[in-house]
DNA sequence: GCTGGCACTCGGTAGGATCGAGTGCCAACG
DNA sequence: CGTTGGCACTCGATCCTACCGAGTGCCAGC
């Protein structure tokens, strides 16, 4: 699309702005590899690659800025991501030394990525019905309530307070349990919601109770994103206004999380700008990538920074991430 | 300390403060309830509280803002805490409709406090040697790995994933099992890490790794607390760095644990600028209240603004929010 | 087609005048 | 003697102007 000379011009103007944050000029375009022509043929391409729309003016007389299409040409034909030896080491040891808790270290690799990037990271997990339920157990906190606990197959817990009507005893709660563990251990979560009445009534009316339990909740999704280096928005950007519209954006959890799935389900991995569909983004672009456990995309991690941002290490992490997280998380 | 018309002055300069967070001029205190004299008179006044120490000027000529010692003399003698009726309605609502989930309910008082008052809140839940435990599980997830399950008395869920060294079936399982509840029924979570050899050798192989998935674990303190309304920092100042600075702090889960701890054992329930003994904090407030459960404090509640916050507000709402909070989780 | 040269633009900075909110002080007053 | 009106003074904020310089667009010549 472009020629090879405008191309080089337009990444070293991308590369130099992401640098500075200021307008670049022709005069230090010149001496980019690529680019071995004077100053004012410069002029004359960058003059052409703004009638074209990879470049803006922010005023006469200044030097130019990359505009929404000139970072996604950027991001499309000219970065590759490219990841420094170091942070290489630092994904290796954390994936090598992590351990445990499915929860607690998808919150440890939203530290990973804001700690190699520098901008905030989003991380989120496999939702509730991918796990297949392994136990069930209704356990007794007082004579009125008990908590309903399901361990998943990839660890995750879910939990449910279930509100009994009246004092109801430990037998009772077994027998709610054997009616409910045959029907829901194999099966995803929701179906607990599903399972059959039972013949006893006592045990049937604490039966509804879960249902309803289970059931309420189904925007849990909310629950598996984590969010994490919300700060460094406020290093990005200088007016402090911009800081607090994306940072309210970031604390709604359900929208990150429908903002990371429809950019993955558009099949983007960048999202700039106003391709992130929100308003309060205009100044932020997103780099994202899913994740797989056995070759099921179950997650999506990301991070959040300014349009410019340093593409090809942004992209350079998340997805070595992505994927390191996935394998991490197929092996169980 | 002060008599009374310097008190009026110093709190009429500490209201219009808060509201404008412009440097107050004699002019606009003459016509505040309790100052019935001229502006010669109350320029007097403030000289006197500035020598004092309640007040300074930013510069010659210009108005008073208050000190850290002019907000304390205000929240200690002068401020009364005060919820509008709409507030109070609102932390009714949301104790008469919360349930389930302890976790799910401190996360949500987080919002209620960050909605009553514009500022971000921070709720400290029960730390775990607080909840008995009713109930210890270990679930296989994988032949080689499987997770710890243990249900305390007040609803929180405690996990742990154990790496079993060789493929573990069910059985041994429910061996560990049957070692481990005996024990640890009714005590609190961490004397799981302390339970007794067992006889048979394979049980007793993952005895040991159980022991140290429970003890590697102790700084999970961090695990319990919740922040919430971030985004009200950018809205209370007006610098970018001075965000920047609060929000690291915020992101610092033990910090904040250990600030609001600190804090509440010095008895006090506002800190002040310095007072908090973090410097990045020195523009800040920080208003908590502890609550209880039969009687015994566990938890902290709070919020964090801008020294110029509004204290009768906060206050209030801390207060009456706390009391709530630890009745909802008294009666279970 | 590229380039050096040149007139032009315009944001940013610095200096100077002005404005006004606010102060400290003092003499006069009840 | 405390209070008050008056007054000279201070100093940040605002506005204007001049100026600088980075950068542009255009053009004539190579």
């Amino acid at each position: 699309m472009l020629d090879e000379r405008k191309a080089s011009i337009l990444r070293a103007v991308v590369e130099e702005y992401i640098q500075t944050a200021q307008p670049v000029g022709s005069g230090h375009v010149v001496d980019a590899p690529g680019v071995s022509v004077s100053s004012a043929t410069v002029r004359n391409e960058m003059a052409a690659l703004e009638t074209e729309g990879f470049l803006a003016q922010p005023h006469t007389s200044a030097g130019r800025i990359p505009t929404e299409k000139g970072y996604r040409y950027f991001v499309d034909a000219l970065a590759q991501p490219s990841l420094d030896r170091g942070s290489a080491q630092q994904v290796r040891a954390f994936f090598d030394r992590a351990h445990g808790e499915i929860e607690q270290m998808l919150l440890d690799t939203t530290r990973l990525l804001t700690g190699l990037t520098d901008y905030a990271a989003v991380v989120v997990g496999p939702p509730a019905d991918v796990g297949k339920v392994r136990s069930v157990q209704l356990v007794s906190l007082t004579p009125r309530v008990a908590l309903l606990v399901a361990v998943l197959a990839n660890g995750v817990v879910e939990k449910r307070t279930v509100e009994l009507g009246d004092d109801t005893d430990e037998v009772v709660l077994q027998g709610v349990v054997d009616q409910l563990a045959p029907h829901a251990i194999g099966q995803p979560f929701a179906v607990v919601a599903d399972v059959p009445a039972a013949m006893d009534p006592v045990t049937e009316a604490v039966l509804a109770r879960v249902r309803r339990a289970v059931g309420t909740s189904v925007d849990d999704e909310a629950d598996h994103v984590f969010v994490n280096g919300a700060s460094r928005i406020s290093a990005s950007f200088e007016a402090v206004e911009t800081v607090r519209s994306v940072l309210t954006i970031l604390e709604q959890q359900l929208v990150v999380v429908s903002l990371l799935r429809d950019v993955v389900d558009r099949g983007l991995n960048v999202a700039i700008g106003s391709e992130t569909g929100m308003q309060p983004l205009a100044d932020c672009a997103l780099v994202v990538a899913p994740y797989t456990v056995d070759g099921e995309r179950v997650g999506t991690v990301g991070v959040l920074g300014p349009t410019r941002m340093n593409y090809p290490q942004a992209l350079a992490a998340v997805a070595v991430v992505g994927q390191r997280l996935g394998h991490r998380l197929s092996e169980g």
